[in-house]
DNA sequence: TCCTAAATTGACCACCCGGTCATTATATAA
DNA sequence: TTATATAATGACCGGGTGGTCAATTTAGGA
C-alpha cells in the first residue's frame, strides 16, 4: 500500500526512464564502488539534489536497479521453463541456452549487471543476493533435472545437488563468455548449435 | 641483467616482505580501483613517498603482486601435471582437484586475487591477463584431455576445445565456491571425495 | 494576479584518492 | 668529526566522491 520511495514512482514516466536508463548504463560499466552518482545525474539530465531526493543513498538506487535486472532475468527463466515443460531433457537444455543468448542480446547492460553481481565481490548485500540467486537456480535447474530423472532420461539415482551444480557451472560460464564475446564484437566464434549439442552430450553421455 | 625496479629488489628482505604482504592483503580485500595505497603504506609501516619510490604507480605495484600470484598458481599446476603424467584420467582429475584445494588452503589471499582477476572486470590489462590465463588453462587441461583420448579413456573423436571448456568451467566454479565457503568458515559442506567422484563420473559417463 | 507549497537546483562540505617533492634523517668515506 | 651522497618522510596538490541544504523555480488555487 504505502510505497517507501514513491517520490520516484510518482515522477512522470519519461523522467523515470531517463534516470533508470542512466543508472543501468553506469552500473553496467563500473562496479558499485566506482560507479558515480555524478555521472548518473549528468546522463539523466537532472540535478544531484533531485536524485538524492528520489533515492536517499547510492545503495538504495543500486538496490532498485539490480532488482530490476534480476526481475527481468527471472521472468525469462520462468518463461522458458513454462514453455518447455513437455519437452525431453535435450530439447529443454537447448531452449534454455537459446533464451539465455536471447536475453543477452536484448538486454546486454542488464546481463552485465547480472554477471557483475554473481562474479564480483563488492556490491552491498552481495551475500544475500547471491544466495537468493543460488536458490533460484537450484529450484529452476533442479526442477528440470528432476523431470529428466522421472522420465529416465537421466540416472534416477544421481546426486541431484551435484547435477544442478554442474549444469549451473557450464551454463553460466558459457553465457558469460558469450556475453564477453559479444561486447567485443566477435560473437560468431560461437557456433550455437555445436555448443548446445556438446553440452547435452556431456550431460547425457559424458565424454567417453 | 638490468632490473627495472631494482629499487625495490635491493631492499632488505624483511622490508620487502612487509610491503608485499601488505599489498597482497589490500588487493585481496578490495578490487583494483578501491584498493588504497595509503592502506598499503600504513600496514607496511613505510612512508608514502618510499612506496612510490619503489613502485612508480599503483598499477606497477599491482602488476608485481598479480604476477606473483599467477606465478604461484602456475607452479602448482606444473607440479600436479608432472606428478600425474602416468596416472589414468580419473586419478589425474582427482589430484588436480586436490591440489587446487590445497592451494586455496595454503594461499587464501593469493587465491582471492586470482579469482578476482578472472571474474571481475576492472584490473588494468585485464584482457591481456585473462587471455594469457585462458591459454595456460587450455594448454594444461588440453594436455590432460589429449592424454586421456590417446589412452581411449575419453572418446578420441570428441571436440577437444569444448571438453577443455567444460572441464575448466566445472573445476573453476568448484574451487571458487570452495574458496568462498572457506572464507566464511563453513567449508565442510564439501565432501571432497564425493565431489571428485561426481566430477569424474560426469566427464567419463555423463549423468544418465 | 498574487500567494503558497512543493519540486528542483547546484554550490558547498568533509573526506579520500594517487602522486609529488622540498625537507630531514641516515649511512658512508675522508 | 665533517662533508657528501643516498634514502625516507609526510605535508601538500588537484581532483573526484557521496551527500546536504539554502535559495530558486515551478505549479496551482483563490
Amino acid at each position: 500500500m504505502i510505497s517507501l520511495n514513491n517520490k520516484f514512482e510518482q515522477l512522470p514516466e519519461e523522467k523515470q526512464s531517463r534516470i533508470v536508463n542512466a543508472s543501468i548504463s553506469e552500473f553496467a560499466e563500473k562496479d558499485y564502488e566506482t560507479a558515480s552518482m555524478n555521472t548518473v545525474v549528468n546522463q539523466a539530465r537532472i540535478s544531484k539534489g533531485s536524485l538524492f531526493n528520489y533515492f536517499k543513498t547510492k545503495s538504495v538506487l543500486y538496490d532498485h536497479i539490480y532488482k530490476l535486472a534480476l526481475g527481468e532475468v527471472k521472468s525469462y527463466l520462468r518463461k522458458v521453463r513454462d514453455e518447455t515443460v513437455d519437452l525431453p531433457f535435450e530439447k529443454r537444455l537447448s531452449k534454455i541456452v537459446d533464451s539465455g543468448v536471447q536475453f543477452i542480446m536484448e538486454h546486454p547492460r542488464l546481463a552485465k549487471i547480472y554477471f557483475r553481481l554473481i562474479y564480483s565481490a563488492d556490491s552491498p548485500n552481495r551475500q544475500k543476493i547471491v544466495s537468493e540467486l543460488q536458490k533460484l537456480s537450484n529450484d529452476y535447474l533442479g526442477e528440470i533435472i528432476q523431470d529428466a530423472m522421472d522420465q529416465s532420461e537421466l540416472d534416477p539415482n544421481l546426486n541431484k545437488g551435484q547435477a544442478v551444480f554442474f549444469l549451473d557451472s557450464v551454463l553460466n560460464r558459457f553465457l558469460k563468455d558469450y556475453h564477453e564475446a559479444i561486447s567485443q564484437g566477435d560473437a560468431n566464434q560461437f557456433n550455437r548449435d555445436e555448443w548446445v549439442k556438446g553440452i547435452t552430450t556431456l550431460f547425457t553421455k559424458g565424454l567417453s
